[in-house]
RNA sequence: GCGCUUGUGGCGGAAUUGGCAGACGCGCCAGACUUAGGAUCUGGUGUCCCCGACGUGCAGGUUCAAGUCCUGUCAAGCGCACCA
């Protein structure tokens, strides 16, 4: 058969969609697989082949799945507000919308072309109000259940961008979506709650299966801590200061404090602070910096003094100086913290810098060098003096702060909640009003979704502010509680809004009454599994299970966890081993691929390039190789004859059906691509095949190849498709051969290979072995010492 | 600094979990068919002092047997980053 694959992909895409082959149907007694993958941006620069290799994975599980006989849901969707899209539409002029629209049009296209299985008739484009609708419904449920809340705090800004940014947002110090350098900035902003689920996040960890790194940087990323809280009384004063620790146990160390420059405790004591001037200059200075600058200067410890206050340490009942210092921060603890210069490297640091003596109170480092943070025994420490170990220390010095009442134990996290709102045009807007006698005021269900006005300038105002702001029939409205007039929220959500909960509608994406029915809800969730990238393991992957699980306790979702299996992609790099880049111009555009090879041969070769969770450079040289592997495939057309089974060929089949089954399950595409390579070789070696066997072949190709799959299985006459054909099954005993060759060494060195019947027991293979005429040479002269048997691998005589 | 991951031919990568290292593909070499070949087919291809020895970043160790386990070390990548 001639392959001529731009004819064969056209005709059999056209044919899949005419007859909606792709759509999970409403059959909700059937058994269901959905399969996820992270729909994509759709961006102006359209889809490289990063894309593809995230969706091949759970495309070639999913397709197995259905010939399976599996009710599959794998869908794809827009995640399309965000400012990348926003940013382009003030460059040019061009609306927000119209950009949109045309980039989703670009990548449907191009997704199509490479035959995906996506079931069409679920798409989801998170900018359309039927969508957006419901991402501010459940926005209006936290608001209800106070897990949405407003404060002027410090947080991430970007100068760039116009923007504040949530502490995902900023990791590394960069603005997640331009890379400049995120600046500390006191703003009044929304916040989600995400800290109150903090352990729900984390032991919800137990019970999905996700690739133990995933797990590991989403626990890392929640950070949760166990140490104490404790309170430092301020001498003079009924007031205290408290801090938290996870080293109680050297409170007896304790010769300073330090708490962060924003800290309230400089103001409320203003009139006795005698250098406040200075304070207040040092804070003027930290907030200068960059998150960079910040982290350069890790050793180098700056900060000042508080004249005019003093703490007293609750455990010896000293008095001991207070520092402000951009070491600590307002944002985690309490924002101050009791400084043991000998046992914690940072107050060490400090220490030396501003010249206080170190005592050591743990034996077991060198303090005249670094600070000493492993366990020792104590001294110098009261009634913890001769105790070895730090969760002694800890216990004993808890049960005396809470004698004394002035500390208890406490548990902190490093995840921050979430600053939620926007100051940008093309996002949801924020369904709150706020009213001069209400306060802030939930928009009302009935009256959602609030739409996204239309406006001409989508820039961000100088001052930050939103270009909402300046539409007054958006802003000017009456509050829903009192009737009188109020104003309405004019910053919008951030782009991962829409994302945290798609996989929700994705189950009953047409419904006008709720973001999807109870039964659709109950028959797909969980998801099954979820394939995406590494970079949304600590942003989307949090956001959307902290979402889903709020949806679960206010009783609107079956399950706690969204999904039960997760994996990852790794990149594909350029052909120069570097990341790809338009800057650097290593980019593969799949349409070109397509073009010069067929979708079947960029499909084949971005599952065969590596192992599938590794990155990978590309190479077009191996495009070719799987090139010419499908025109091998191609050519058995002309090979097979008669039906029933080859005599060679049978059990390779039987191996190879069991092994391509086994691998799709555990993603190692490339092993099983290389298992079908290696058959169709033997195959060709052997000289002819069966139809039937052919017909075998094809429905194990047709995940990874589909389109020459069909046109094959329709050579061969079938009348369905091979796409809904069913999926192979092998006999295990027809797997085994009857002989297997197996390795003889000599005092464990390989000196030939043997073949045996299958299932010889030990002494037989030894004793065949032994009768072996190669055998003599090694045995002369010798005695032997031990003899060692592996079944079906191999036999080692040990000789001296 | 802390955490995680990975080091195997000229290249991408295999190796049933302690049992013949280098599957499969690329590249390369030789040959065949061709006016021609970035086409196709056949054979070869870890290294070397090539009847033998050496080989999975490096150095040790355990074992009859180590890419796989243990100890140390080096390198690269990713993530977090003054988290008290």
């Amino acid at each position: 058969m001639k392959y001529d694959f731009s004819a064969i992909e056209k005709k059999w895409q056209d044919k899949w969609d005419a007859d909606g082959v792709f759509n999970a149907t409403e059959d909700y007694s059937k058994p269901k697989f959905y399969g996820l993958v992270e729909f994509p941006y759709p961006s102006g620069a359209g889809m490289h082949v990063g894309h593809i290799k995230a969706y091949s994975g759970l495309e070639v599980i999913s397709r197995k799945r259905r010939m399976q006989g599996y009710n599959v849901l794998f869908p794809i969707g827009f995640d399309a507000y965000g400012l990348p899209t926003e940013n382009y539409a003030i460059k040019t002029g061009i609306h927000p919308r119209q950009v949109t629209d045309n980039n989703i049009a670009k990548f449907t296209s191009q997704l199509k072309r490479v035959g995906f299985s996506f079931d069409w008739n679920r798409v989801v484009d998170t900018t359309e109000e039927d969508y957006y609708k419901w991402t501010q419904w459940i926005f209006r449920k936290m608001f209800d259940e106070g897990l949405v809340f407003r404060a002027t705090t410090l947080v991430n800004y970007c100068p760039s961008c116009k923007v504040v940014l949530s502490n995902e947002d900023s990791q590394g110090g960069k603005c997640d979506i331009c890379h400049s350098d995120i600046i500390q900035k006191s703003k009044d902003v929304w916040y989600l709650r995400i800290t109150e689920y903090a352990d729900k996040l984390l032991q919800g960890l137990d019970k999905v299966d996700y690739l133990p790194n995933i797990k590991l940087q989403q626990e890392n990323w929640i950070g949760r801590s166990e140490g104490a809280f404790a309170n430092f009384a301020i001498a003079g004063t009924d007031d205290s200061l408290r801090i938290y620790t996870t080293r109680c146990d050297t409170m007896f160390g304790v010769t300073f404090m330090v708490i962060a420059p924003e800290h309230p405790i400089i103001e409320k004591y203003r009139d006795r602070i005698t250098n406040f001037d200075a304070l207040e200059a040092y804070k003027t200075e930290c907030a200068k910096k960059t998150e960079f600058e910040r982290t350069q200067l890790v050793k180098d410890k700056t900060g000042v003094r508080i004249e005019g206050l003093a703490a007293i340490n609750p455990a010896n009942g000293k008095e001991i100086p207070i520092y402000i210092s951009d070491y600590v921060m307002m944002g985690y603890g309490t924002g101050a913290i009791m400084a043991v210069p000998a046992h914690d490297e940072r107050d060490f640091d400090f220490a030396k810098k501003f010249g206080f003596d170190i005592i050591e109170f743990i034996k077991g480092g060198d303090i005249s060098k670094e600070a000493y943070t492993g366990d020792g025994e104590m001294v110098n420490y009261d009634f913890l003096n001769g105790i070895k170990t730090k969760k002694e220390a800890i216990e004993k010095m808890l049960a005396y702060l809470g004698e004394k009442c002035v500390g208890e134990k406490g548990i902190q996290y490093k995840m921050k909640d979430w600053a939620f709102n926007r100051q940008r045009y093309w996002g949801e807007p924020i369904p709150i009003v706020h009213c001069d006698h209400c306060g802030m005021v939930g928009v009302p269900y009935e009256e959602l979704p609030l739409r996204l006005p239309n406006v001409e300038n989508f820039a961000p105002g100088e001052g930050g502010e939103s270009p909402l702001a300046k539409i007054d029939s958006f802003v000017n409205c009456t509050c829903p509680k009192c009737g009188k007039p109020a104003k309405r929220e004019t910053d919008t959500m951030p782009q991962w809004a829409g994302s945290s909960w798609y996989f929700l509608r994705y189950c009953d994406p047409h419904n006008a009454d709720a973001f999807a029915s109870k039964e659709a809800l109950n028959y797909w969730l969980p998801v099954d599994w979820y394939n995406g990238g590494m970079e949304h393991v600590t942003r989307h992957l949090i956001y959307s299970r902290f979402w889903h699980r709020f949806l679960y306790d206010i009783g609107e979702v079956p399950v706690d966890e969204p999904y039960a299996k997760r994996t990852a992609q790794g990149l594909i790099l350029g052909p120069d081993g570097d990341k790809m880049s338009k800057s650097k111009g290593n980019v593969v555009d799949p349409n070109d691929v397509v073009d010069k090879f067929g979708a079947d041969v960029l499909r084949v070769y971005i599952l065969f390039m590596g192992d599938y969770a590794s990155a990978a450079p590309w190479n077009e040289d191996s495009v070719r190789g799987c090139k010419r592997f499908l025109d091998r495939v191609a050519g058995l057309c002309d090979m097979a004859s008669g039906n029933g089974v080859t005599a060679k060929l049978e059990s390779a089949f039987h191996k190879t059906i069991k092994k391509v089954s086994l691998d799709i399950e555990d993603m190692k595409f490339n092993t099983a691509i290389a298992t079908l390579m290696s058959l169709i070789n033997e195959i060709y070696d052997c000289g002819s095949l069966t139809n039937d066997e052919l017909g075998i072949f094809v429905r194990l190709l047709c995940p990874f190849a589909p389109h020459l799959a069909e046109e094959i299985w329709e050579t061969l006459g079938n009348k369905g498709l091979c796409t809904l054909a069913a999926w192979p099954e092998w006999d295990d005993a027809k797997t085994v051969d009857s002989t297997v060759e197996i390795a003889v060494q000599v005092s464990g060195k390989l000196k030939f290979t043997k073949e045996i019947p299958v299932d010889t027991s030990k002494d037989d293979a030894i004793a065949l072995v032994k009768a072996d005429e190669r055998m003599a040479q090694y045995l002369e002269g010798k005695t032997i010492v031990k003899e060692i048997s592996v079944p079906n691998k191999i036999v080692n005589i040990v000789v001296r």
